[in-house]
RNA sequence: CGGGAUGUAGCGCAGCUUGGUAGCGCGUCUGGUUCGGGACCAGAAGGCCGCAGGUUCAAAUCCUGUCAUCCCGACCA
């Protein structure tokens, strides 16, 4: 490709609506462009990147036994009333009406639609395991998008569904595809970490997430740092295991009402009282599918509401406001504890060990001091409630846990039955038995990806690809276009680069080599090639990989050679 | 949806406090000189000051509303 020819309209000048490294680049170096919120372009360089993160995806899909199809991006209303789902996604669906006022969703995912598909036309277990993907655009009216496309609000997916007769068949698939997802963040050379995470309301219990590693990651990852342990988990669903009993468990004080007028937060305590945060106990009240709960936990401690939302496996949960917590005790938020509560009370395993602590007395200004869990008040559970933090101890072996940021490129699930009960699809079993199909489904966000890949692979002077999505392996850059000999050696190597497949850009431009130079840099390929009077009096030209700080002289006539190996051995490893 | 901020030329911004002919840099176009890390000179084009009301002799500027965008929170590929 000539540059000439190549739309790619860079930005000299950050845009102000960017925040992050990812999106500023992709606007700068001319890849994207804004349409709406969450709603972008692809230009002809990102079209690139894009056709080939999915062809590596579509290789290890087929790899393991995936076909590909193509289903609708519209969706009947009356698919997701019998899923259940019509209701239950909410605002996050985009809705649309036809001329004859039939109601559709604009595909957020394809359970509904692929779960009709296959019980249509599969109805014996000689026909599974089948494993069934696509990649299309997905449409989720995202309550905020996102430093580009990092979080859009129509993206790029590939999902893949598995049908299998039971859940050895599912353990079987799911395998394959952990396998198939890790081969393809390996093969992309991105630095990713597999995580355990919660299934959420998707239903199902197993479940990865393929976490890219990025200081400006949405989501919290915690690792294990016993080399021997491999424990690794989404912030949500790292479990804390039940600290030790005190060691004497002897010595329980008196309580005391003391007064702490004004006194309303646990730092507040903290600073006036010197009552330390892990000496107290919060109170938050949940409102939970309309009945008013309380949860206790150590005051440094954060609730995981997801953890408790499985807990209590209900439907709704948020926290309750002001009016309704004094409609259950005489006190405001700043005042509440778990003594002569009338609602439930699920403490926090760490609740449970503590000695003589600082709580709320549910009247105004009060609070209470040398509190014990199982004396002076008896909770409805005692459960993992918190998230969990860098350095708690591992759940799976005695090491610390650490922290990371990451950005979720994959997420794979267990389903089980849940969409084809919802849906009736079933199978007839060798024994002539009807049962339901067990699933799975698997998801990589191909344009997330592309932006995690940037976000990981960058400079102060723009983007960085790694070779196997590079758009263009290789830019050659001839200094001055006017001067004949200097295009004729860069069309010598175009062509020959060309006749052997590389992707090459030809900066044939009549620009002023720092403008090149700086381009090629902002737009990331890998290599550049430049010719130069100087090198090209002695039959050399430059080669510098983007990545690298030293430029090498290549004698013209290897040049060809060497950009080939530099390309191979971008591509193993 | 709650909180915060911003809308002025393609991009980045100033002007608004104290109302009076809309500016700067980059980019674009023309001509010339340059030519190894975002050149220089000369000239030119380009604006419903987000939109709608209001106040005023007069509004980019003051007031009200509205829309859009971005950031922080409940989420997720």
């Amino acid at each position: 490709m000539k540059a000439s020819n190549l739309f790619y309209p860079t930005l000299r000048e950050v845009p102000s609506e960017a925040e992050i490294a990812s999106h500023q680049l992709l606007l700068r170096a001319g890849f994207i462009r804004k349409t709406s919120a969450g709603v972008y372009s692809y230009l002809p360089l990102a079209m690139r990147v894009l056709r080939k993160i999915e062809n590596i995806v579509r290789e290890e899909m087929e790899r393991a036994g995936g076909q590909e199809l193509l289903m609708p991006i519209i969706q009947p209303k009356e698919l997701w009333e019998k899923s259940g789902r019509w209701s239950v996604y909410g605002d996050e669906m985009f809705r649309l009406v036809d001329r004859h006022n039939r109601g559709f969703a604009l595909g957020p995912t394809h359970e509904e639609i692929i779960t009709t598909l296959v019980d249509a036309e599969v109805h014996s277990y000689r026909d599974l395991p089948l494993l069934l993907y696509q990649i299309q655009n997905k449409y989720r009216d995202e309550i905020r998008p996102r430093f580009g496309l990092m979080r859009g609000r129509e993206f790029i997916m590939k999902d893949l569904y598995s049908f299998d007769q039971d859940y050895a068949g599912l353990d079987i698939s799911y395998q394959k595809m952990y396998a198939a997802y890790r081969a393809i963040y390996t093969r992309m050379k991105l630095n990713y970490r597999v995580v355990e995470a919660d299934s959420g309301a998707i239903g199902g219990n197993e479940s990865h997430e393929f976490m890219v590693l990025a200081d400006s990651g949405e989501c919290t990852i915690l690792y294990c740092d016993n080399e021997i342990c491999d424990y690794a988990a989404n912030v949500e669903k790292a479990e804390c295991p039940a600290p030790d009993e005190p060691s004497s468990p002897s010595k329980m004080k008196t309580v005391n009402k003391i007064y702490t007028p004004g006194l309303r937060t646990i730092q507040d305590l903290v600073s006036d009282l010197g009552i330390s945060a892990q000496d107290q106990v919060k109170t938050l009240m949940y409102s939970v599918d309309g009945e008013i709960v309380a949860v206790v936990l150590r005051g440094d401690r954060d609730l995981n509401e997801i953890k408790l939302k499985n807990f209590l496996n209900c439907r709704e949960l948020f926290m309750a406001d002001e009016s309704s917590v004094r409609a259950q005790c005489a006190a405001g938020f700043g005042s509440l504890g778990p003594l002569g509560l009338k609602a439930k009370i699920y403490a926090d395993l760490e609740v449970a060990a503590m000695r003589n602590f600082s709580c709320g007395a549910n009247e105004d200004d009060y609070h209470y001091i040398n509190v014990n869990m199982g004396r002076d008040f008896v909770p409805e559970a005692v459960v993992d409630l918190r998230n969990a933090v860098e350095g708690d101890l591992c759940p799976l072996c005695n090491g610390n846990l650490q922290a990371l940021r990451g950005i979720e490129v994959g997420h794979i699930f267990k389903l089980g039955t849940k969409y084809s009960d919802a849906l009736e699809a079933g199978y007839r079993t060798a024994d002539g038995e009807e049962k339901p199909m067990v699933m799975g489904c698997y998801g990589i966000g191909i344009s997330r990806t592309l932006a995690a890949a940037v976000e990981q692979n960058n400079d102060n002077n723009g983007i960085i690809w790694p070779m196997p999505i590079a758009p263009y392996h290789v830019i050659i850059i001839p200094v001055n276009t006017k001067k004949e000999e200097q295009m004729q050696a860069a069309e010598d190597i175009y062509e020959k680069l060309i006749r052997l497949g590389v992707e090459v850009i030809l900066d044939d431009r009549d620009e002023r080599a720092g403008v090149k130079f700086k381009d090629a840099d902002l737009i990331g390929i890998p290599v550049k090639i430049t010719i130069g009077p100087k090198s090209l009096q002695e039959k050399q030209v430059e080669v510098k990989k983007r990545w690298a700080d030293d430029t090498e002289l290549i004698d013209i006539d290897k040049v060809v050679d060497v950009i080939c190996a530099i390309i191979k051995e971008g591509m193993e490893k």
